[in-house]
DNA sequence: TAAAGAATAT
DNA sequence: AATATTCTTT
């Protein structure tokens, strides 16, 4: 029990065995900076040749040892698998109208119409990382691959509790306004706005037409999809993490008018959401580097379940500049050894990639990667699915976020089997078609507008990455 | 055999 | 979840 000396390792011969609990070697800590250097090693290498013993000589980090290395590789991987995944279905469903929000070219309805020959999204080549030439930017340099800016669009995710919305609808909360607004969502307060009682209008004067129910509900579909989507995954982790809230606003299209350009606007950046979570003591940290502290979001943690920690959102500025963490100073520059955590290091920080914790979905998600090739468009297809098929389920009121669950009777209920019926071949097993599509149409929305005004790093700006610290 | 990678374990 | 360790494969 008494010493440690761990501090380089392997000398202490001594008590090998009769100690066991004094010889314990430290856990490394992935620190941002080290973690930096990782990246960096990693695209210097190239996505394909980075492996664990080159990663580990270009880091030239002292008692680093390959397995170090190696592990923190595969969550590396899984993480840029993650993103790329994402990335690979936006822009393929992007790609499949040409590049272009089909909801300007086409009615809404129409639209989705013609839309579901598409579907197939397999056809979408599987994920590929593409991270063929990471590398310069300041994105690259954070690890992320350079598809990462497809991820357009934020969800208020404000706790994390979107992901699972369960059964109560009323979490969502589309505004159609867009500056700051604040953002609890997550009251209940299904309230506000606009869109979902505009879904709400669409099905239910057009209770003669199926084809406007169909679009509803897809809308609905994929927006709430969209919503948990981006709740709960992984991606652009600092948003995500920092409780970033993106509107996603809606103009009512009214029913059979044409859409007006902006079906969905993205509202970018907006931090400040502090989530009313209970939960919440300590504001900020002293990290700043290059980001103000009040960009410092609290993550909310629908982990709130254990109570005990609240997670900081450390906005690390992709330039490079980060150095902050919040307590660690990790020293500087170059050579700093490995940061060796006590054992025991629960409260230190760690570096996340971003993983929005998101329960449950992730692990389908994952799963879906498989069975998709990778194609899978995250937590949706399966919501998605069980949304269409199980629509008695009460813990699937995936759609309509706003509706409220009685709004659909019984007899749109059963549209929405017909429609389920005619519209998508073969679901069997795999809703992934259509949903990805719904999914993808949606963020193709989305996406489009940003398109136009070629947004790209500086928008989300240093929120890019992800590294969070949780505290 | 060494090392990468996936799968598990802690 | 984050790292470690073990198991497989190359």
């Amino acid at each position: 029990m008494h010493s440690d000396e761990e501090d380089d390792g392997e000398e202490n011969d001594f008590q090998e065995g009769d100690e066991p609990s004094a010889a314990k070697k430290p856990r490394v800590v992935w620190s941002i900076e080290l973690h930096r250097k990782f990246v960096a090693a990693v695209n210097q290498l190239g996505i394909d040749k980075a492996v664990p013993k080159r990663i580990l000589e270009l880091m030239n980090v002292e008692k680093l040892t390959r397995e170090n290395v190696a592990s923190h590789l595969q969550k590396y991987r899984l993480y840029l698998k993650r993103l790329s995944a994402v990335a690979s279905q936006q822009a393929s469903i992007v790609a499949a109208f040409g590049g272009r929000d089909p909801f300007l070219h086409m009615g809404a309805f129409e639209g989705l119409q013609s839309y579901q020959p598409f579907a197939p999204c397999a056809a979408l080549s599987s994920f590929i990382p593409h991270h063929g030439s990471l590398g310069r930017t300041t994105a690259a340099a954070f690890g992320v691959p350079e598809l990462a800016p497809a991820i357009t669009v934020q969800a208020a995710a404000s706790n994390g509790m979107i992901s699972h919305c369960a059964g109560d609808a009323s979490k969502f909360q589309l505004s159609g306004i867009q500056e700051n607004q604040q953002p609890n969502l997550g009251q209940g307060s299904a309230t506000s706005l606009g869109l979902p009682q505009l879904q709400q209008k669409w099905i239910q004067q057009e209770t003669g037409d199926l084809s406007a129910v169909f679009s509803g509900s897809a809308l609905a579909n994929t927006l709430s999809g969209a919503l948990q989507r981006v709740a709960s995954s992984p991606l652009p982790p600092q948003e995500l993490l920092e409780g970033v809230q993106t509107k996603v606003s809606a103009q009512p299209p009214i029913t059979m008018a044409s859409v007006s350009s902006e079906l969905v606007e993205r509202t970018v950046g907006v931090s400040a959401n502090l989530q009313d979570s209970g939960i919440s003591p300590q504001g900020t940290l002293p990290i700043n580097d290059g980001f103000t502290a009040d960009k410092l979001q609290l993550q909310d943690p629908f982990d709130s379940n254990g109570g005990t920690n609240f997670s900081v959102n450390m906005p690390v500025c992709p330039s490079g500049s980060l150095t902050a963490s919040s307590n660690a100073k990790g020293g500087a520059s170059s050579c700093s050894p490995v940061l060796l955590a006590p054992d025991t290091g629960r409260h230190s920080n760690y570096l996340q990639f971003g993983v929005a914790g998101n329960s449950g979905h992730d692990m389908n998600d994952i799963k879906q990667d498989h069975l998709h090739q990778g194609l899978s468009t995250g937590g949706f297809n399966h919501d998605f699915g069980t949304c269409m098929t199980e629509q008695t389920d009460p813990n699937v009121p995936y759609l309509m976020p706003q509706m409220k669950p009685n709004t659909l009777s019984s007899e749109d209920k059963l549209k929405q089997r017909n429609i389920y019926d005619l519209g998508i071949p073969k679901l069997h097993g795999g809703f992934s078609s259509s949903s990805c599509n719904f999914d993808g149409l949606l963020n193709s929305m989305i996406k489009a507008e940003k398109d136009d005004l070629s947004f790209t790093d500086s928008d989300l700006g240093c929120d890019f990455f992800p590294l969070g610290a949780c505290i």
